[in-house]
RNA sequence: GCACCGGUGGCGAAGUGGUUAACGCGCUGGUCUGCAAAACCAGUAUUCAUGGGUUCAAAUCCCAUUCGGUGCUCCA
C-alpha cells in the first residue's frame, strides 16, 4: 500500500516512496530550544511520527534527520538575560524536549542534528554560494544570499515577489543589503555574542543555513521528503530550497509536508492570551500524555486543530474503550474454534485502516473501522461468539493500529511522575491531588481488591462498597468481570 | 488591504456528485449487576452556515452573503 501525500511543491496529492527504493529519506524541522515544547510544536512532531510509523508499517524503512536549532535570536537574547553562555542556556531545553517527546511516545529521528555542531558544513555551503554567485558580504561582515540569483524563489509557497518592491520593508539595520528581500545566511559577530571564527568571518550562522548544511550532511543533496509547520513554508523552506538548489543544482526535496497550526480554544495561542500550554502544564494538570498524543494526533494533519480541555477529555475516554476492549480480548476465556465473522470483521477493520491512512495520513478517519471492531467484538464476546481462533486476528488489527496510534498501553504514570518531580524541582506548584493519586502502590491495591472480593462472598456488600469508593477517591476504578475482577488508574 | 482555509448532531470529526450522513465523546431509556463499572441494545442531524444557481441527482460543483481562522513579519 502505498502513502498518497499533499505535496506542498505539487499542490495535490502525491505518491510518497523512497526515490532510489531502499529507504525513505526525511528531514523534519525540529525545535529551536529557547523554551520548553508547547502542544503546537508537539502536534507538528507527533504528525510527523504519525507518517514515519506508518511508513514503517507499509515496510518502507525510513531516514529521517531532525534538526536541533541550538543557536538563533532568542537563545542568545534569553542566554545574555540570565548572563550565561548559549551553550549553558540550551542543555536544559534540548533535555526537556526529548523528555516530552518520549512522554508523548514519539520515536526518536535516525538522526539528531545541531546547529551548532555543523557550523563548518554551514561556512562550506555559504563559500559554495558564493563561487556560484549568490552569496555577498556587506561591510560588517554578514552574508546574504542574493534572491534575484534564484529565479525559482517562491515556488513552494506560490509567491509572487516579482512585483513587491524593494524598500517596502527594509529594515534599517539592513540598509546595507543589494535587495530588502535577501536573507542571511551569516550574522557578523556583535559585541558579547556567540561567535564563531571561520573562513568567511567572525559571527554566527543565520537561520535557514542549518537545514540546508544538515539535510546534505545526512540526506545528501536531494532527498525525499521536507516537513515541517506550516509557517516554516515562507521565509524558511523557501529559503533553504534557494540556498540548497543554487548550491546543487538540484531539487532540495521531492515532497513537502507541512502540518497545519493549531488553535487552542478557537484562537492562535499565545502567551498573552493565556491560552499557552507546554506539555508539561497540562499533564500537571492532571491530563494524561497518552490523551495529549490521541487529542493532537486525531484531527488530520492539513487540517486545523481546535485544541480545547474537552478534547483532551474525549481523547481520555476514547483511549479507556480502546484499552478495557484491548485487556478484555487478550484474557478472556474463550471456546475453542473460529467465528467467520470475527476474522471478517477484523480483516475489514484492518483494510479499512490502512486505506485512511495512506489517503493522506486521514487519521480521524482510521479510527472508525478500529472503533467499529470494537463494537463487533464486544457484542461477540456478550454473546459467547467470540472464538479462541478470533483473538489473534482482532489483536493483529489492534497491533497495526496501536503501531501508529501507541496509546493502547497504560504507560501514562511514567510522563506524569517525571512531570511532578520537574514540577517541585523547579519550585512549581503541584496539585494535591496529583500527589494522592500516586500514593497507592499495585500491590496495596490488589490487596484491597482482594479484600473486596471476599467481602462480597461474605455479601458484606457494605465492607466491598467502602472499599470501592476509597479507590474511587484515589483514582482507581474496579470492573467487575465473568473473567474476574480489574482494576485501572485513571 | 491582498491571499488562502474552513463552517456537518450537545461537542470533536469523517465523508467532496448517487444506498438509511462514518467514527469518538456526551446525554436519555433499556439489558446485565447485590449496587456499580465495563459491555451491549435503542434513541439522540429528514439534514450538512445562509440565499440563489447547475444537475435526473449536491453536504459534496458554481455565485453571492455571513461567520470563524490563518498567512503576507519571529513562530511548530
Amino acid at each position: 500500500m502505498t502513502l498518497r501525500l499533499f505535496n506542498t511543491l505539487t499542490g495535490q496529492l502525491d505518491e510518497l516512496s523512497p526515490a532510489n527504493g531502499g529507504e525513505l529519506r526525511m528531514y523534519a524541522c525540529g525545535p529551536t530550544v529557547y523554551d520548553y515544547g508547547h502542544i503546537g510544536n508537539f502536534r507538528t512532531f507527533l504528525q510527523v511520527d504519525v507518517l514515519r510509523r506508518f511508513l514503517k508499517l507499509t515496510g518502507v524503512p525510513v531516514r529521517h534527520v531532525m534538526n536541533i536549532t541550538d543557536v538563533d535570536d532568542k537563545i542568545i537574547r534569553n542566554a545574555a538575560e540570565l548572563g550565561i553562555s548559549i551553550g549553558e542556556y540550551t542543555p536544559k531545553f534540548v533535555d526537556a524536549f526529548f523528555e516530552d517527546l518520549d512522554s508523548l511516545r514519539v520515536e526518536r529521528p535516525e538522526f539528531i542534528a545541531r546547529a551548532t555542531e555543523h557550523i563548518e558544513k554551514m561556512v562550506q555551503l555559504i563559500q559554495r554560494l558564493e563561487a556560484a554567485g549568490a552569496a555577498y558580504k556587506t561591510e560588517d561582515g554578514s552574508w546574504y544570499f542574493r534572491l534575484k540569483s534564484f529565479p525559482e524563489y517562491g515556488k513552494l509557497s506560490k509567491k509572487d515577489l516579482t512585483g513587491i518592491e524593494d524598500g517596502a520593508r527594509v529594515d534599517v539595520d539592513e540598509y546595507e543589503k543589494d535587495s530588502a528581500r535577501d536573507f542571511a545566511l551569516w550574522k557578523a559577530v556583535k559585541p558579547g555574542e556567540t561567535s564563531w571564527d571561520t573562513a568567511i568571518g567572525r559571527g554566527r550562522p543565520g537561520w535557514h543555513i542549518e537545514c540546508s548544511a544538515m539535510s546534505m550532511e545526512f540526506l545528501g543533496e536531494s532527498f525525499d521528503l521536507h516537513a515541517g509547520g506550516e509557517d516554516l513554508m515562507f521565509p524558511h523552506h523557501e529559503n533553504e530550497i534557494a540556498q540548497s538548489e543554487t548550491a546543487t543544482k538540484k531539487p532540495l526535496a521531492r515532497h513537502w509536508m507541512h502540518v497545519r497550526f493549531l488553535l487552542v480554544d478557537g484562537k492562535k495561542m499565545s502567551k498573552s492570551d493565556g491560552n499557552y500550554y507546554t506539555l508539561r502544564d497540562l499533564l500537571l494538570k492532571g491530563y494524561k500524555a497518552s490523551a495529549v498524543r490521541m487529542a493532537l494526533i486525531s484531527v488530520p494533519y492539513r487540517h486545523q486543530l481546535n485544541f480545547t480541555f474537552d478534547g483532551l477529555t474525549e481523547a481520555t475516554n476514547a483511549i479507556d474503550r480502546l484499552r478495557t476492549f484491548h485487556e478484555r480480548v487478550t484474557k478472556a476465556a474463550l471456546p475453542t474454534g473460529e467465528s467467520e465473522a470475527m476474522q471478517q470483521a477484523a480483516a475489514k477493520a484492518r483494510a479499512e485502516y490502512f486505506a485512511a491512512l495512506a489517503n493522506d495520513l486521514n487519521t480521524a478517519d482510521a479510527r472508525a473501522p478500529i472503533f467499529d471492531l470494537v463494537r463487533a467484538a464486544n457484542t461477540a464476546l456478550d454473546k459467547n461468539e467470540f472464538l479462541a481462533g478470533d483473538r489473534e486476528a482482532v489483536l493483529a488489527t489492534l497491533k497495526d493500529f496501536d503501531a501508529v496510534f501507541d496509546v493502547l498501553e497504560d504507560r501514562d504514570a511514567g510522563p506524569t511522575e517525571r512531570a511532578v518531580a520537574w514540577a517541585q524541582a523547579d519550585g512549581r506548584e503541584v496539585a494535591a491531588e496529583l500527589l494522592t493519586r500516586q500514593g497507592l502502590s499495585d500491590g496495596e491495591i490488589d490487596a484491597l481488591v482482594a479484600e473486596r472480593t471476599q467481602s462480597k462472598k461474605q455479601r458484606n456488600f457494605a465492607r466491598a462498597d467502602q472499599i470501592r469508593n476509597e479507590l474511587a477517591e484515589k483514582g482507581i476504578l474496579i470492573e467487575d468481570s465473568k473473567d474476574g475482577v480489574r482494576w485501572k488508574r485513571k
